[in-house]
DNA sequence: AAAGCGTGGAG
DNA sequence: TCTCCAAGCTT
């Protein structure tokens, strides 16, 4: 659950590291919900979208709380819980408990859309086909199913990849239609990139970043210096404050405790 | 339902 | 450099 989490649009060679330390630090739900959220955010580091740290602190409370402690088998247990989606709940019952299902992330949507459609790469969100083509290839026994499902992601991290596709060594490369086609290139509507540099976000991770490696209270003048705009920054600290990724007492500023 | 939310590596 | 992208979720 915790690699899952961590794995939110972070790629596997980031998440080793801390997932290691994270477990080491915090090994079952409770003791992750017995520290304070702010410790979470700290110990999330350079991941990216810290949002997922404080919903994973918030998800240990609720297994704790509604729980027993246990990380629930079930799928709408599962999908309750904060931070977990579709695709989250279905990986965690899947790998995690060996139960038959659709585990669509964005490895197996460009996958199964190259070898059933013969198009280079799936539309923006998933749609309803996508989860009936999902449910198409998936197996009727749970065992199989979960063997799949790791099996699908795994093909499209490592060997059909978004930029450069390994066909080579593709085990099914002989029955993709993508691959037949002789890879068409992708003639659909141009994917908008999201911008990052002199976003909010990127004000956001800045003020944050001095938080993190604070060992005491910051006072507000001192954190809003972290960039060079000060209304941007005014309007980051104000949302990191309504987020919950940050405090600020008559001490001053710091991750929350 | 489209937009917002971090960060760093590869090409 | 700069663009693209990486095991999504929430509002």
């Amino acid at each position: 659950m915790v690699s899952e989490f961590m794995l939110q649009q972070t790629p596997v060679s980031r998440v080793l590291q801390p997932w290691q330390q994270w477990i080491e630090r915090w090994p079952t739900p409770t003791a992750l919900a017995e520290a304070p959220s702010g410790e979470a955010v700290r110990a999330w580091g350079r991941l990216g979208y810290p949002r997922r740290a404080l919903r994973l602190h918030r998800a240990a409370t609720a297994i704790r709380d509604d729980h027993d402690g246990h990380v629930p088998d079930d799928y709408a247990a599962l999908r309750a819980l904060p931070g977990v989606g579709d695709y989250t709940a279905a990986a965690i019952a899947s790998f995690a408990f060996g139960q038959r299902h659709i585990v669509l992330d964005t490895n197996v949507r460009r996958v199964q859309t190259r070898i059933a459609l013969g198009v280079e790469f799936p539309h923006t969100s998933a749609t309803a086909a996508e989860r009936v083509l999902a449910e198409d290839f998936l197996p009727s026994r749970a065992e199989r199913a979960a063997a799949w499902a790791v099996a699908s992601m795994e093909l499209g991290a490592l060997v059909c990849t978004a930029r450069t596709p390994d066909c080579d060594v593709c085990p099914v490369r002989t029955e993709c239609s993508w691959h037949r086609a002789g890879r068409p290139s992708w003639d659909g509507p141009p994917r908008v990139g999201q911008r990052y540099h002199g976003t909010d976000r990127q004000c956001r991770g800045a003020l944050l970043s001095v938080l993190r490696s604070a060992d005491a209270p910051v006072a507000e003048d001192e954190l809003l210096v972290a960039w060079p705009d000060q209304r941007q920054a005014e309007r980051a600290r104000d949302t990191l404050l309504a987020d919950g990724l940050m405090i600020m007492d008559a001490d001053g500023c710091s991750l929350p405790r």
